[in-house]
DNA sequence: TTGTACGCGTTATCAA
DNA sequence: TTGATAACGCGTACAA
């Protein structure tokens, strides 16, 4: 069990100086081919690899991202990661996970921990504690010290910095749309508590909507839910509160739902209220996840296209860790969305 | 913008020396209480905090573990993850995620880059075509550097290190002893080929139960499909296979299926043939997903477990890299695999 | 062509 | 009670 070579360990081997080492290793023109041939050699043969944090200190640069998420065990969240670790990887960067687990004290713990010189940058989606309480200081510390960050999806205006969104209003929009289109007079919205910027976005676009197209605003077809409750674990309150929408309103006809769980649940309690779907009621979701493809019938939904979302936050993090003359120009990147017609929309 | 605030300015602006701003800020006993009092108090105010990276090139320890896992957007191992994440940062370790994308050279490079000094020690989950190319070279080379590995899921005999894994083998026996006991004599095994481990295992586990149960192994029952194929991509490849299965196998009255795609596939393959599950056929998964739950009818399988390996494996790795004493006495845990029963099975 | 010295930020040891 | 020095591993400016 060796430990790994150094540069020192070599140059005693070869009874010549470190930096002659260092330097035969880079092929530099002050060494004489004779002994840059001797050390390769034999930093070959003992497979010698500078050591990555020594050169982090040197140069101050890690060469790697930090991205702060409130949930890795979600669709949407892995595959923004995906993005992330393709780019980062291209351009010989590491990722460093950090999850705040939707609290905010998590998210500056993580985010103090990794801001102590392991990583060169963030990448973060907020948690709902942090947008619930509002408290962005450990953003703007961060960034005053020198560190940037650019946020995706739970973002939030306080805080000058890049960032990457999915076009939440739009994209609520135009799947309202294709329902009114399709013939749905009725279409009642699932969506959460406003503080999540995403899900007031797109009660927004729903809203949008139904003026465009000259029908009412039923408050009573607007069902808010406290996505404090992990619904996941506890369906069965889901399904009662969707079904209290349906028995309370019998007209309805479509449901814009702002995410997987709710639209799924939906059609489930729909179909054992004796509706169909798509027949008697048609169903949109929004999310990027793998259920609505599989159920059946299967899902039609807004699509956030997340890994491409990595991937920009990705570029635009490190095209500004390596651009050091570009001061403050943040831009906001947004991802147009795309709406996924399946079984649930006619 | 001002850098983060080191030793060596707090000293310059208090006219102390470094050492003596470093022994103040951790209440060593030398230093006089007012210089404690004036170090730490001007030292909160710029809110100091020690470089990690500097801490680790001293200690030689980064109190970072690397992750390398075949792909990200996946619920078994996005679970895993959460695992790893939740027990490393109660022992104040930060987690680095590296992708192999199931390739061979994406898990070296990987490997290579954080075994240079970045983190302390690995935990790891063989990519396909390592498993297929039997080439490990890359894990003797870490494990000889001093840098340990926990393999989990995934693992490899050849290899001497710590392992966490799933009682594959009891699981799937378990899920067909279920299918047979509820009355199937004709059960089907919808698998993959043998080079992945678990595959494996799973596929004797069938074997097994049906030896257990006096029940011929009919060949023509195994369906054992090429995993190279992205069939999350290519539904109706995988529909058509499955569908065959069917057609030349009237009898089925049981699937089990090594993964929760193919038993969800099953399903409904099944049910578009005018079979009713569970009533004509039963069905049984092996995974940790979503899509079982939600599914209809909502599918039985057997759960892996997936966060409690990943805590494990952290518990094993962080262990053996805080007692330098123990050497080579490696374990392999094995988790206890649970059925869990849903609509699919009677 | 090779080697010395320095600095990245920290802590430990030893000297003052 | 405080400070100077060395060391972790590396790269580079400069001296030899």
């Amino acid at each position: 069990m060796k430990r790994k070579i150094t540069l020192k360990q070599i140059a005693k081997e070869l009874d010549v100086s470190i930096s002659t080492v260092s330097k035969a290793l880079r092929n530099s023109v002050e060494i004489s081919e004779d002994t840059k041939q001797k050390v390769q050699a034999f930093a070959k043969l003992y497979n010698y690899r500078p050591n990555n944090i020594a050169l982090s200190l040197k140069n101050r640069k890690t060469n790697t991202i930090g991205i702060i998420i409130p949930e890795i065990v979600h669709h949407f969240f892995s595959k923004v990661i995906r993005g992330v670790e393709l780019v980062a990887n291209q351009r010989g960067y590491n990722v460093i996970v950090g999850l705040s687990n939707e609290s905010f004290a998590k998210e500056v713990i993580n985010m103090e921990m990794l801001a102590n010189g392991s990583i060169d940058g963030f990448i973060i989606s907020l948690s709902k504690e942090t947008l619930r309480q509002q408290d962005y200081h450990h953003f703007n510390e961060t960034i005053n010290q020198g560190m940037p960050i650019v946020m995706f999806d739970r973002v939030v205006n306080e805080i000058q910095c890049d960032k990457v969104i999915v076009d939440d209003f739009e994209g609520a929009k135009n799947a309202v749309d294709k329902l009114v289109n399709n013939g749905c007079n009725n279409v009642a919205l699932i969506t959460t508590k406003d503080y999540v910027s995403v899900g007031r976005l797109r009660t927004q676009g729903y809203i949008e909507s139904l003026k465009n197209h000259n029908l009412e605003l039923k408050s009573e077809l607007i069902l808010k839910l406290d996505d404090n409750i992990d619904y996941e674990v506890n369906l069965d309150a889901l399904e009662k509160e969707i079904q209290q929408l349906f028995k309370a309103n019998k007209t309805i006809d479509g449901i814009f739902a702002v995410n997987e769980l709710y639209a799924l649940t939906a059609m489930r309690v729909a179909s054992r209220l004796g509706f169909n779907v798509p027949n008697d009621i048609q169903v949109v979701g929004f999310t990027d996840g793998v259920l609505s493809k599989h159920s059946t019938p299967s899902l039609s939904t807004v699509s956030q296209h997340a890994q491409l979302m990595g991937e920009k936050a990705a570029t635009l993090l490190i095209d500004r860790l390596e651009n050091d003359d570009d001061y403050e120009n943040y831009q906001t990147q947004i991802i147009a969305s795309e709406l996924i017609e399946r079984e649930s929309t006619k």
